[in-house]
DNA sequence: TGCCTAGATGGTAATTGTTACCAAAAAATG
DNA sequence: CATTTTTTGGTAACAATTACCATCTAGGCA
């Protein structure tokens, strides 16, 4: 766990509420910080289950809601992929992810050279560009092994 | 729309099915086809609306399912992007996406440089990569011109 | 500090995308 | 053709997400 992320993203989130007179909840600075503290990507089941102990009576409506607030405010990300349900990611500087077909893991990927793509010269049709990110599909560690057993 | 990757992913999809044993039916070539047609990135949903119009009586579970065997034969690929639903890509050869995050929209990027990403040197920790796309989010030139009205 | 009000929460019901199931229909095989 | 195998259509079940509304809370102000 990232001690720095959880601070700078909560100090951020705070500041940010503040600008835009949003009421700072319990609920909202639990469910961030819950994101922030992990380095997977969970689905918002996952978060409630995480975040329920904390907060007694939290209300699984009120996890969606509160992710969708966060994903507004730019604190937290959203991320489509395999396993039919949103993930979130409270990473939001430029990264990239490892993508399991087998069991549908997101694992971050930190590649300098990933980071800084030439894309300047590409013909985009008049799309305007805010952020990338590279995604590498195959089969984990984990399910490398299992499938081709102890050669 | 490209003729050739129409004729040639059918080619391919009979080929495979004769390889497997599994049956040719006229669901299966037909949604194959709507999907080589398009070059967007169609729901389910979208697949069983242009496709009911040539098979009476045709099921939106026989979608599903037909969307599935096709992504397991390889002749098409599965996205997960916004919008809730899961889209489909008829185009399998390695490329890229612009997805806007306004209109939800998925535009396809064909960029030589990206095609050629440098991945041996990474530290991967066992992943076994098998392919990967660059994903850009950005704003369309449709939604560009709509929030910012002709300067 | 103790009200007031806008906005947030919790709980339930509704909606939506997708899957399970099974009887009827269509392909393959010989 | 007759047989066997697999698929299809239709409906019911499911799971993730959203809508709704009565209740509650954070934050502003006396
Ligand atoms: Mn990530
Ligand atoms: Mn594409
Ligand atoms: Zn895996
Ligand atoms: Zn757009």
């Amino acid at each position: 766990m990232d001690q720095d992320r959880v601070d700078n993203g909560l100090r951020r989130f705070e500041s940010l509420c503040r600008e835009r007179g949003l009421p700072l909840t319990v609920q909202r600075r639990e469910i961030l910080k819950a994101l922030l503290q992990r380095d997977d990507h969970p689905t918002a089941d996952q978060v409630y289950g995480c975040v329920k102990e904390r907060i007694t009576g939290l209300s699984r409506t009120t996890v969606y809601r509160v992710l969708e607030t966060l994903v507004r405010l730019g604190v937290v990300r959203r991320l489509h992929h395999p396993g039919t349900s949103v993930r979130f990611d409270g990473k939001i500087s430029r990264h990239h992810h490892l993508v399991c077909r087998k069991c549908n893991r997101v694992i971050d990927l930190e590649n300098r050279s990933l980071d800084h793509l030439e894309l300047s010269s590409m013909r985009l049709h008049g799309f305007q560009v805010e952020d990338y990110s590279v995604h590498l599909v195959g089969v984990c560690a984990d399910c490398g092994r299992k499938s081709r057993p102890t050669s």
